[in-house]
RNA sequence: GGAGAAAUGGCCGAGUGGUCGAAGGCACUUCCCUGCUAAGGAAGCAUACGGGCUUAAACCUGUAUCGAGGGUUCGAAUCCCUCUUUCUCCGCCA
């Protein structure tokens, strides 16, 4: 959510950096809007004004006895028109909020124009892509003799469901606990284990709500609808982020760099036809998530080391890849910047994305009420930072497409050895 | 799932219809006094938003907020309804 104070005082300015991510902010509306709701406020504070003093006065005369008949006529006919001015204000505010909600975020002044992913930059590539003596297959095909089985998948839930079984279930088993282990252990987060299911509060928070509904799962409670909307969560994002949400946290909590491996539902209603084979885009998959609260002066740095926390991952697994900076058209609806990790897949010969990393700036937090203490004692919106640290079910596609071999095995990654009961190789 | 109790400011805790945004204590901040490792005194100390003033802050002023949402009333922390959460006991359960 933006500061609705800087729509007041430059809308001009805020719709011009709208526009460069592809957002048409409706100036008039809003400015109508407006006028509107400080018309209303004023006159029924007004009013509420007029009726908290009339009260008063009819308690003190009470107390001393005196005849209220008078206070009281005055104050007869004062509800009514109370509530029709409530009533009004609310439903402008009520807009007004609606509204709010549905921006998204400013891009910052170092993301580069663009209208869409034609526009992202490449800011540097690390590792060599293999290069193989034999025909390589795609992870499907590697992954099928190994225990990949998307027929059985399907069979239980439909498309874009998978079942895993044997060496390659504990090889995605392998990537998830070496990643945890990496954050923890190396790189100072920590270990959360959140609920799967939240209430749409939760989901206002980071910025699925109100906009994204249809890219969520709705769940029930043994068939019927509760008293608030349940959700799967799409990323452990929502969680860890939201466990600051109404907090004043002191200045020396900060910053806080929490860490979870969950799994992760998304409809893909807008995804129909789009990479259909494979393990690339499932309704359900596994993620390790770094989440970080930082104080708005270091959450820049704290984005940088972050991307290099998702980067050593991939380092440590010897996987090629790429970093690139999301331009203005291209970002998610909440950051402000964002850089993507794509790994090198042989298969496709292109890279694919594995990780994002966004700072949201205050634009989650406002929308959260979360905020520290600052040294001068004055509450301040913390800004917070995601990244995935990294999709587990594509760092599976990866390793199985780069470490592939001719017989059909596929070589551990050393550094998932001691996860593998010691195996270098499975298959073949 | 059944029965009961509870939810008040950073924390503890008073407050059952009227100068209550809320006593008192603790913590914290500033000042004073005194000095020796602690004590005494004074003041301040919730949040959000509106309006005024302002470059801005400070400040002034108004409104709302005592778990959430409705209701009764001229007036609700206080009465009524619904919901949420927590605790105790019973039942069930991985």
């Amino acid at each position: 959510m933006l500061d609705i104070q800087l729509l007041r005082n430059d809308i001009d300015a805020v719709a011009a950096r709208l526009a460069g991510r592809g957002y048409t902010l409706d100036t008039e509306a809003f400015t109508a809007l407006e006028a509107e709701r400080k018309a209303l406020q004023t006159r029924m504070q007004e009013l509420q004004s007029r009726r908290n003093s009339a009260s008063k006065q009819i308690g003190i005369a009470k107390r001393n006895g005196e005849d209220v008949s008078a206070i009281m006529a005055e104050v007869a006919n004062l509800g009514d028109e109370l509530k029709d001015s409530e009533a009004a204000f609310e439903a402008v505010q009520g807009k007004l909020d609606a509204w709010l909600m549905s921006i998204p975020n400013l891009p910052h002044e170092s993301v580069p124009a663009g209208a869409d992913e034609t526009g992202n930059v490449e800011v540097r590539r690390v590792g060599v892509p293999r290069s193989f003596d034999f025909e390589v297959k795609d992870h499907v095909d590697v992954g099928a003799p190994l225990g990949l089985d998307f027929d059985t998948g399907a069979k239980l839930s439909g498309a874009r469901f998978t079942v895993l079984k044997g060496d390659i279930a504990k090889l995605h088993r392998a990537l998830a606990q070496f990643m945890l282990d990496t954050h923890t252990g190396e790189h100072g987060y920590t270990e959360h284990y959140t609920p799967y299911i939240v209430n749409d509060s939760a989901l206002y928070g980071t910025g699925q709500l109100p906009k994204f509904a249809e890219d969520m799962f709705k769940v029930t409670k043994g068939g019927e609808e509760g008293t608030v909307d349940q959700y799967l969560i799409s990323t452990s994002e929502i969680t860890l982020t939201n466990t600051v949400a109404g907090e004043i946290l002191k200045a020396d909590e900060l910053p806080k760099k929490m860490t979870a491996h969950s799994p992760c539902f998304r409809s893909e209603a807008g995804s129909y036809g789009r990479d259909t084979r494979g393990l690339i885009r499932q309704h359900q998959f596994d993620k390790v998530e770094m989440v970080r609260i930082e104080k708005p002066e270091d959450s820049y740095a704290a984005l940088e080391e972050m991307v290099g926390h998702a980067e050593n991952i991939l380092k440590a697994l010897e996987l090629p890849y790429r970093v690139i900076t999301l331009c203005t058209g291209d970002m998610g609806f909440g950051a402000a910047k964002t850089y993507d990790l794509e790994v090198w897949l042989p298969a496709q010969n292109t890279y694919r994305e594995i990780s994002s990393c966004s700072n949201c700036e205050a634009f989650q937090a406002r929308r959260m009420m979360a905020r520290y203490k600052d040294e001068a004692g004055k509450n301040q919106l913390v800004h917070t930072l995601n990244g995935s640290g990294l999709a587990v079910g594509r760092t599976l596609v990866a390793v199985l497409e780069n470490y592939q071999n001719a017989d059909g095995s596929v070589t551990i990654p050393a550094v998932l050895r001691p996860y593998m009961g010691g195996k270098d190789r499975i298959g073949g």
